[in-house]
DNA sequence: CAGTATCCGTGTTGATACTG
DNA sequence: CAGTATCAACACGGATACTG
């Protein structure tokens, strides 16, 4: 069957906030990041989101992302009729794109994340002396 | 108790990637590009987020989000101690930033869609026929 | 190796009711 | 109005087993 449609809901909503559902989701912002350092194998790439922290992504997912990127027209899939089976993703020139945002979007975080930590302190902070005051 | 300290599977995962969650999050994005444009309301921002269609988003997620959000440092919360209560919303120097890469991000898919959804016909097509194949 | 198919637990979400 | 609390549903994500 077709890979999905509709959002989580299963709800219509303006076709651009799916697709950017799709970049920003959980799993599609990483396989983005990765293809765009070069183009991975279905495992490699499998190990190389692991490495990130975390439970890494299941097989399962890894297969539903690609394949959303890959029908959003982002990621190319080349797989070579040999055995062992290989299959090689790449970034197509939409992909390249729109990894490079999200690309800018986790430098920055990156970037930004002393400013990010030092408010989560305050606002901590904030709560603890409210509760206190109970 | 506190907001969020960790990932939907509660797994430790690097900092940065928390905060890229928060601000690629469902709502996030949205709330973001909306006090981009200016403050909000409570409810007010509740009504604009509906606007992008689908069923919108439950108080408790909006809630929840802008909690998160103003956690990170990136939303500044003015609670007036007025009856009836008064809440406005606005961007912190740090959100502004942020948002406006998620709009970047935004208006990308926008311009692309049409490529988008080419690759999408394209992409069942082949399926179709592979499927009539059988 | 690179998937697909299936089942199943659980977290996220949303509806509802309630409070200040 | 702007939330909080509680509960139920359901989608997501993971584990496992199987295929080409």
């Amino acid at each position: 069957m077709a890979v999905s449609e509709v959002g989580p809901a299963g709800e219509a909503m303006c076709p651009h906030r799916l697709v950017l559902e799709h970049v920003t989701s959980r799993w599609g912002v990483l396989v983005l990041m990765e293809l765009l350092e070069r183009p991975y194998r279905f495992s490699e790439l499998r190990r190389a989101i692991a490495d990130y922290g975390g439970r890494g992504v299941s097989e399962k997912m890894l297969t539903q992302t690609l394949q959303t990127l890959e029908r959003d027209g982002l990621v190319h899939r080349d797989a070579k009729p040999v055995i062992p089976p290989r299959v090689d993703y790449s970034l197509t020139d939409l992909g390249r794109e729109a990894a490079q945002q999200v690309k800018a979007l986790a430098t920055w975080t990156n970037e930004r994340m002393a400013d990010v930590e030092k408010a989560r302190r305050a606002y901590d902070e904030a709560r603890e002396i409210q509760s206190r005051a109970s």
